[in-house]
DNA sequence: TACACTCGTCTCTTGTAAGAGACAAAATCT
DNA sequence: AGATTTTGTCTCTTACAAGAGACGAGTGTA
């Protein structure tokens, strides 16, 4: 059943080397893609995806004639084509969770001002699946997409409730310890949090993705004692005890409106 | 570039046969999945895209391990993952035109309460990207993602304009040309329908994908003269003339102020 | 006008992934 | 309980895709 199977073991990388799959060649092209959120040269995609020229043309191209990526108008630069957008679409309808957390999450932000954001674990990482910027003048930044290490966020703590302390060392790497501002987390206090996070119902950082931000965060159960996601709010560290209390009083409110219907 | 390029040659399929490549096999899987809207066995999916089973296992574990696919519950079916879910939040991002004209179709179908579509062309088909149901008791038919013969809506007489009736013949199979009800267009028909839509800047079907209902479509441009997509209202068949005709002014107003920011 | 790039396409070779098929275990039917 | 189908995994062979590299055309810069 899908345990801990050979290939998940996280980096890996295999020293780049000989001939690689073309559905690997197309994944790794895939996730380069996420992450330059932008249109790219296929020369440029062959280095940063360290696949021979050759190739990569011939897999672009099929990318393309299928729809998943689609030609810039200058005729060299790919991205993301409409295939994936309906794809995304039909994930989203076949998902009631994500359809009614993201109304929830807009809801949220508009009700409250404050940044507000519906996260997930995919693939062992930390996710913002879906984000609402709130009313506040400066923009706390959160883009949906973002993946963050899990030490970083109040969600992270949530999301890894009820796992053995060993499949947590697996999802967390040394350098997910260490925060932005240099400072490094002990494993030890991460489990602990976790473990606190899971008995309380809820959880809230400061300071930790950046000084000027807390975060309060609720999970979302898709059965019980099982976390599918969590519903969580961003805003600023010096908030006041009373309305931190409120808020927190709201998301979980609101968490627990998305779990019933798993 | 890229144009009437061997492969691009419709159909094809080739009789099946025999050694088909890794990533052609994927392409058929989650195209298979959007049409069947609804997670499936893995055996039905090897079945469904007649690829051998054993091909298909392995297949499908890379795609779920990349999170493409995600795995239901039971340990058996598969459907569309959260991966695919954010690489089309990507696209969304980085069109520009796709995301006001969803904002637009929204505002139009609250304001009119009539349903309202974004429509594209999608590697040579019709498409409903986006759509927004409208307030009528009986709802009229259309999903996001759904695909249909250019030749049964209005929206496929503009998105062919200015193309040369070889362009278009290839685009139109015979099949396209039988309505629902039976009745057969003539392709002449429908190039001068073309011919006409691009002169008027609009275009109004009746009764062509079902009895009940008219549509009223008007075209967005990426580039002078460069149909890029459609905006539409599904409107019932004995809508008077006086209101279909604010409804044509209302729709090309909304499409023209799309067209502006290409 | 040479020089140093990058781009897109082609050819040829060989390492390897797709596929056939066999298997045990689980599920389903009679 | 036996018969029948389905599921997930494994092994082995060979057809063929990935990759190396060469080429001409295009672009910039010295």
């Amino acid at each position: 059943m899908q345990d801990g199977n050979a290939s998940a073991v996280s980096a890996g990388e295999k020293i780049s080397g000989s001939r690689e799959k073309g559905l690997n060649r197309v994944l790794e092209i895939l996730e380069f893609l996420h992450t330059t959120q932008r249109a790219i040269g296929i020369g440029d995609l062959a280095k940063g995806v360290n696949a021979p020229r050759s190739t990569t043309y011939t897999l672009v191209r099929s990318l393309v004639d299928a729809g998943l990526l689609e030609m810039e108008s200058d005729g060299n630069r790919v991205y993301f084509g409409k295939k994936l957008y309906l794809y995304g679409m039909d994930y989203v309808r076949g998902n009631d969770l994500l359809r009614r957390g993201r109304q929830e999450v807009d809801n949220l932000s508009r009700e409250t001002g404050e940044t507000s954001e519906l996260c997930m674990l995919q693939s062992g990482r930390y996710t913002i699946v879906h984000a609402s910027p709130g009313t506040r003048p400066f923009r706390i930044s959160s883009a949906t997409g973002l993946q963050i290490p899990l030490p970083w966020t109040a969600s992270g703590r949530l999301l890894l409730a009820g796992l053995e302390r060993t499949e947590i060392e697996g999802m967390v790497s040394d350098d997910d310890l260490v925060l932005p501002d240099g400072r490094k987390l002990r494993l030890d206090d991460f489990v602990a949090d976790i473990g606190k996070a899971e008995v309380t119902g809820y959880c809230v950082t400061s300071g930790l993705v950046d000084a000027y931000t807390k975060c309060l965060a609720a999970p979302v159960f898709s059965a019980p004692g099982k976390v599918e996601a969590t519903m969580c709010l961003v805003v600023p560290i010096d908030t006041s005890e009373e309305r931190t209390g409120e808020l927190i009083g709201l998301l979980r409110d609101r968490a627990a409106r998305l779990s019933i219907a798993a």
